[in-house]
DNA sequence: AGCGCTGACGTCAGCGCTGACGTAATATAG
DNA sequence: CTATATTACGTCAGCGCTGACGTCAGCGCT
C-alpha cells in the first residue's frame, strides 16, 4: 500500500497533495520548488522529500499560464535531411541551455502552411520565442506571428529582401561574401564556365538570392559571361544534385565547375560527376556551402565555404534574449563571417 | 485606431474579448473555436469574423490544462549530428501529422542527464507522449518517468535488456539480424578478419549490444575466432570512425573487412582507408548500419544494412497511438525488418 | 392548452499554479 | 517596554479555457 503510493500513483500529483502530505499550504510548496527561499531549511527539506516521495513534478501548463513565460525557445527548421540544420540546431541547443532555456524543434520542409502550423503550436504553448529558418514564401506570416507577440529571430535567410518589424530580429552568416570567394576561387584557379546549382525555389519569382547575387557579382568582375544554361535548379537534395550535374553534362558546351547551393546538392553533384566519369577537380571543379562534416569525409574531399554553426546558433540565441529583453533591440546583427574552405574538389 | 487594434494589440487576446466582440459568451466563442457545433452559422460567421479582426489564437496550455491533452507527442533523439535520427525524425514528424499531433523534437547526445531533463520539459509541457531513443544507462529514468504517467514508446535499443513496465512499449528493427547479415555476407565474400567498430559506451561495463551478438553469433558459425584486438570502440562520429581505423591498422595482423555500428562510424572509417592508401573493397570491406542517404552518395558507396526509417518512424508514433489508447496494449511490437544493401564497398 | 423535446446559447466552477498581499511570531531598535 | 522590522508562513484571486449543467424560446404532438 504505502509501496504503491509511492512509486505509482495514477492521478497527477500537485502542489496540494504534497502540501497537504507535509501539513503546510500549497502556496510554501511552491516556494520551495522554485527555491524563492523564505521559509526554514527543517520545511524545506520535509517538502523536498515529500515531493520526491510523491514523484512530485510541476505542471509547466499552469505555471506558464502565470508566468507568461516558460523558459524554452522554439526552433523552426526547414529539413532536417539537410546536415546543415542539425548543425546549427546544435549551437542553437547548447547556446539555450547556456541560458536555461529548452530548445523544441519542430521542421516545416520549407513548407509555408507547415512553418505556420508549427509557429501557432509552439506559439500557443507558450515558447518565451522562436528561432525561424524561414520557409520560402513566409513573410507575411511571419509578420503576422510576431505581431501577436512573439519574439522570432529569422536565421540565414537567402533571400535579400529584409524583415523589418519590431519583435523580429535576424542573424546570418555573410552569405553573399561566401558565394563571392568561393566563385572567386573557381576563377582564379582558372574555370571560365561555372555553373550555379541550386534549388528550385529560389528560381521561382523574381527572387534575389544572396548567393546568386555573389556569383553574378563575380563572373561580372572576371568578365565571364553570364549563360542561363549554367544556372539550374533542383531539390534540396544529393538526388537534386546528381540531376543537376546530369542536366548540365547534356550542354553542347558543359561546365568546368559547380558552385553548388549548399553541400548536400554539392555531393549529389559531386557523386554523379565520378560516377559519369569526370574527373574531379581537373575536369569539372565543385565547391559547396555551409561546410557540413560530410565535406571532410568523401574522396574527393568537397571544398566549401564554411559557416560556423556553433557561432550561428549562439547568435541567434543571444539576439533572442535581446528582444526578449526588449522588442526593438538588435533588429539585425552583422552577418557573420564566412570562410573558404580548399579541399580536393577545387 | 481601428486599423491599429486590428493588427498589432499588444495584449494577448482572449476568448473573453472575441466574445465581447461579437456580444456572446466565451463559451460560444469557445464552441465555435473547438468546432463543436450548437450555433447558428449567422453567430459562428460572426464569431469567425471577430477571430480573424482580433488575431485571436487560443492559448494551448490554458486548454492543455482543463483537457489533459495537447494532440502534441515529444521525440527524445540522441544526436542530431548523426544522420540516421533526421532520417527517423522525418518519419515520425510525417505519421504525427497522420494522427493530427504536432512533434516536438529534444535531443540528448546520448547523456543521461539531459535526457532527464527534456523528459521532464515534455511531460510538464503537456505532451502527451514520447518516443525515445534512450540515453545510456537510462532505464531507471524511463520507468520512472513512465510511472509518473507520461507513456513512452522505446526505439531501436541496442541494448538486449528489455524494459518491461505498463507504459512502456518498444519499436525496433531487428538489429541484430542486420548484423548477422551484414558478418555473414563479409564472411561470405572471403573475409577472415573482420573487425568490429563500435560505440564507445557500448563497450564499457558488461554492456550486451545486439550489434555485438550478431557478430560474434556469425563468427562462431563460420568457426572464426574472435579477436579482442578487433573490437574497438570510439565516439559515434566520422573522426570516430578515423580513429578506429587508426588504431586498427596499428595491429601487426590488421582486419580485412570492418563491421562498423553504424554508417556514421563507416563512413568516417572508409575515408580514413582511402587515406592511409587501403584500398576498399579490395584490401578491407567496409559496411555500416542504418543505410542512411550519404551511403549511395560516396565513393565508393557504402555497403549498409537497410533500416526503413519511415517506417520505424511510422511505427513507434502508431506504437505510442496504442499506448494512449491503453497503457497495456501493444508492450512490443516484432522487430522491424532490415535488409542487407551491397553496393561497392564489401 | 399543455406536454415534452430540441437547439442555441449562458453560467459557473475549477484545471494547477503563482503574484499580491495578509498575518502571527520573533528579533531588533530606541 | 513599546515600536518597528524581519521571517515564515497562509489566503485568495485569477491566468485562459472547457466540462457539466442550466435556461429559455420555439416546435410538434396529443
Amino acid at each position: 500500500m504505502n509501496a504503491d503510493s509511492i512509486v505509482s500513483s495514477k492521478k497527477t500529483v500537485t502542489l496540494a497533495d504534497v502540501a497537504a502530505r507535509v501539513g503546510v499550504s500549497a502556496r510554501t510548496v511552491s516556494r520551495v520548488v522554485n527555491g524563492e527561499g523564505g521559509c526554514t531549511p527543517e520545511t524545506r527539506d520535509r517538502i523536498t522529500d515529500a515531493i520526491e516521495e510523491l514523484n512530485y513534478r510541476p505542471n509547466l501548463m499552469a505555471r506558464g499560464l502565470i508566468r507568461k513565460r516558460s523558459d524554452t525557445i522554439g526552433l523552426v527548421a526547414v529539413d532536417m535531411l539537410d546536415p546543415f540544420f542539425p548543425e546549427v540546431a546544435e549551437g542553437v541547443q547548447r547556446a539555450a541551455r547556456r541560458f536555461k532555456r529548452t530548445m523544441f524543434l519542430a521542421s516545416t520542409d520549407g513548407d509555408a502552411e507547415r512553418q505556420r502550423q508549427a509557429l501557432a503550436s509552439l506559439h500557443g504553448h507558450g515558447v518565451d520565442g522562436v528561432i525561424v529558418f524561414p520557409a520560402w514564401n513566409s513573410h507575411a506570416d511571419l509578420t503576422r506571428t510576431a505581431r501577436r507577440g512573439l519574439p522570432i529571430v529569422v536565421v540565414n535567410e537567402d533571400l535579400t529582401d529584409d524583415l523589418v518589424e519590431p519583435n523580429i530580429a535576424s542573424v546570418r552568416a555573410d552569405i553573399q561574401r561566401g558565394a563571392e570567394l568561393g566563385v572567386a576561387h573557381l576563377i582564379d584557379t582558372g574555370r571560365r564556365r561555372i555553373a550555379f546549382l541550386t534549388d528550385t525555389k529560389l528560381l521561382e519569382g523574381a527572387r534575389v538570392s544572396r548567393r546568386g547575387v555573389g556569383y553574378r557579382t563575380q563572373l561580372a568582375r572576371a568578365g565571364l559571361p553570364i549563360d542561363q544554361n549554367l544556372i539550374v535548379g533542383n531539390h534540396n537534395s544529393l538526388a537534386g544534385g546528381r540531376q543537376g550535374v546530369r542536366q548540365l553534362l547534356t550542354l553542347a558546351d558543359p561546365p568546368d565547375a559547380i558552385f553548388a547551393y549548399n553541400d548536400l546538392i554539392a555531393l549529389g553533384a559531386l557523386q554523379e560527376l565520378l560516377v559519369q566519369g569526370r574527373r574531379v577537380p581537373d575536369d569539372v571543379a565543385v565547391i559547396g556551402f555551409d561546410d557540413i562534416a560530410m565535406c571532410d569525409a568523401v574522396t574527393p574531399r568537397l571544398s566549401s565555404i564554411r559557416i560556423d554553426c556553433d557561432l550561428l546558433g549562439q547568435t541567434a540565441v543571444e539576439t533572442l534574449q535581446a528582444i526578449l529583453g526588449d522588442p526593438e533591440a538588435r533588429r539585425a546583427t552583422a552577418a557573420l563571417p564566412v570562410e573558404l574552405v580548399v579541399r580536393d574538389s577545387s
